[in-house]
DNA sequence: CCGTGTGTTGAT
DNA sequence: TCAACACACGGG
């Protein structure tokens, strides 16, 4: 991150420095009976104690991790940033539980385990698309869409996977076959659908079975509305990629309704914001931050 | 014993 | 939500 830029000898400590304690300039640092500096910041009308520390300095660039894991990439923070490494830097925070972070950081552990997990982010950077100023899109991988047929969402509680897609890329094992698996897709919302995956020998054909009528009627998917098959690459950890499903209207459904809904929510529609390991993400961060 | 971080209050 | 202040508490 950006260090802090500033000095920190605008008070005076001696003339009376058992009475009054020096405050910070910093936001979320407060000043300790022993010259050191507390970090702490509130959530849910409760204080979160993040730790005490030798310099102002230390105290808030604490702050502002423990600020931007708490309250997303619009935080108001002591400093400022920009580039990549910041951005992997939000990558981290974003991919790690509130507990995890603070955790680190009352155990001063918390630059040794970002520095960990950017070799993963530099190692799977080549799949970053960096196209655009500062955008960093997700890698994702498209792998089919269908127009979905009247009898895909008729009554028949089943989509028809064409058998070339199928077979292409949700290659399932013979003894899977017949039972079926049960595979999570994830929508543009973040919501993950748990679809059965068959094979229906009598018909010489794969289906998508069990979930799939709920899907159809939540979305208010049309016969002619064309479903989309893709994956992205977790870059956290590398070996597991997900699934996923989104759906747009085609012609003669009622687009606006949907248009609406997609404008605001589906991030590679817009291009304004991009759905990163389950969090929102401004394309800009640049004008994200306060000084 | 001493530093930490909680209890608490009042302001924004 | 925030910082200021006092001090209880717990590890060493």
């Amino acid at each position: 991150m950006d260090m802090i830029s500033g000095t920190d000898d605008d008070y005076s400590e001696n003339a009376e420095s058992r009475s009054k304690l020096p405050s910070s300039k910093y936001k979320g640092v407060v000043p300790q009976p022993n010259g050191r500096w507390g970090a702490q910041i509130y959530e849910k009308h409760q204080r979160v104690w993040l730790g005490t520390f030798n310099d102002q300095e230390e105290a808030a660039q604490v702050y502002d991790i423990a600020a931007l894991r708490f309250r997303g990439q619009n935080a108001v923070t002591n400093l400022k940033t920009t580039n990549d490494q910041d951005y992997m830097e939000k990558l981290f925070l974003t991919s790690h539980s509130k507990d995890e972070i603070v955790d680190m950081l009352r155990k001063h552990t918390y630059e040794h385990e970002l520095e960990q997990s950017k070799q993963y982010y530099a190692a799977s950077i080549c799949h970053m698309d960096l196209s655009g100023s500062n955008t960093i899109n997700p890698s994702r991988e498209f792998l089919f869409e269908k127009v979905v047929t009247p009898s895909d969402v008729g009554k028949l509680n089943r989509i028809v996977i064409p058998k070339q897609q199928a077979e292409k890329h949700f290659a399932m094992n013979p003894e899977s076959a017949s039972k079926g698996l049960l595979l999570n897709f994830e929508d543009e919302l973040g919501t993950v659908w748990r679809l059965r995956y068959c094979y229906w020998s009598s018909s010489q054909s794969y289906v998508l079975t069990k979930g799939w009528s709920k899907f159809v009627k939540e979305k208010n998917l049309k016969a002619g509305d064309l479903v989309c098959f893709w994956r992205s690459i977790n870059m956290v950890h590398a070996h597991h990629s997900k699934l996923h499903i989104d759906c747009k209207p085609g012609n003669g459904s009622d687009f606006e309704e949907m248009q609406s809904r997609v404008d605001l929510l589906d991030p590679v529609q817009t291009g304004s914001v991009l759905r990163l390991f389950g969090v929102n993400i401004l394309e800009k961060p640049d004008k994200l931050y306060c000084t």
